[in-house]
DNA sequence: TCTACGTTTCAACAAACGTTGATACATTGG
DNA sequence: CCAATGTATCAACGTTTGTTGAAACGTAGA
């Protein structure tokens, strides 16, 4: 991820609208959530929340499938995994003391050695 | 960290100019930057840069001490990783599939438990 | 085909943002 | 004290952003 990516991302997630809707769509899952109902979930109106979505899409935050009529969004895990990593490397360029207090908090969350994944 | 606070730190981020001044004071580390060498590293002028400071200090993401004439900033690594625990724990409300890639690349960034942080 | 439904696009507006120049503040040295 | 340096504050501006309403698009069923 280059840092035009790293920064539409980070004024992606800068707007409350949005981050609900990433919060929203990340909760729900792979199986994502019909533009409408995210639309409702949040309490915008679906043109408002479309220009949003459009520029979550834009970040690679979200990614988007047709299921008949409706629209299904669906958090980018990539991409969010990817903004935390820019994050992280860029910032502990010889100093890690960022990274180690984060890492040890997230190792509780998907320890992947461990089996503490469903805490 | 609250929902309000992570907001301003990721609006704090969306910025070109804040993104790099973020960037060049963690590189700098805990001794920080002077005011005047952080607007000719990132080539603004100096009062544009005292408005972005101040956004990222009130999203506590800098912190700033006076020494003579200069005023030094330097990275607030506990909001920094706030703000990454944030994204992580939102994200990983019984989906780990943020998480995981994120927590195995940072392994190798700041690896508390190892010995591959210098990788 | 037509109608209904869900979603997106468009133009327009108010509000917020980022930059500039001038000015004021704080600190040091003479 | 005064002058010089470094930084912060302020009003003004042009630009960008977020919302709204109307209209258009795509899909499914009658």
């Amino acid at each position: 991820m280059d840092e035009r990516q790293a920064l539409a991302a980070f004024a992606a997630l800068g707007q409350e609208h949005r981050l609900r809707a990433v919060q929203a769509l990340v909760t729900a899952g792979p199986d994502g959530l019909a533009a409408g109902v995210l639309a409702d979930t949040i309490g915008i109106a679906g043109n408002t929340l479309s220009f949003h979505l459009k520029e979550l899409s834009h970040a690679g935050l979200i990614a988007s499938r047709r299921d008949g009529k409706s629209v299904i969004y669906s958090a980018a895990y990539t991409g969010l995994s990817d903004l935390v990593q820019f994050l992280m490397r860029d910032c502990c360029q010889g100093h890690p003391e960022v990274c180690t207090p984060a890492v040890a908090a997230l190792a509780a969350c998907a320890c992947p050695t461990g089996d503490t994944a469903h805490a």
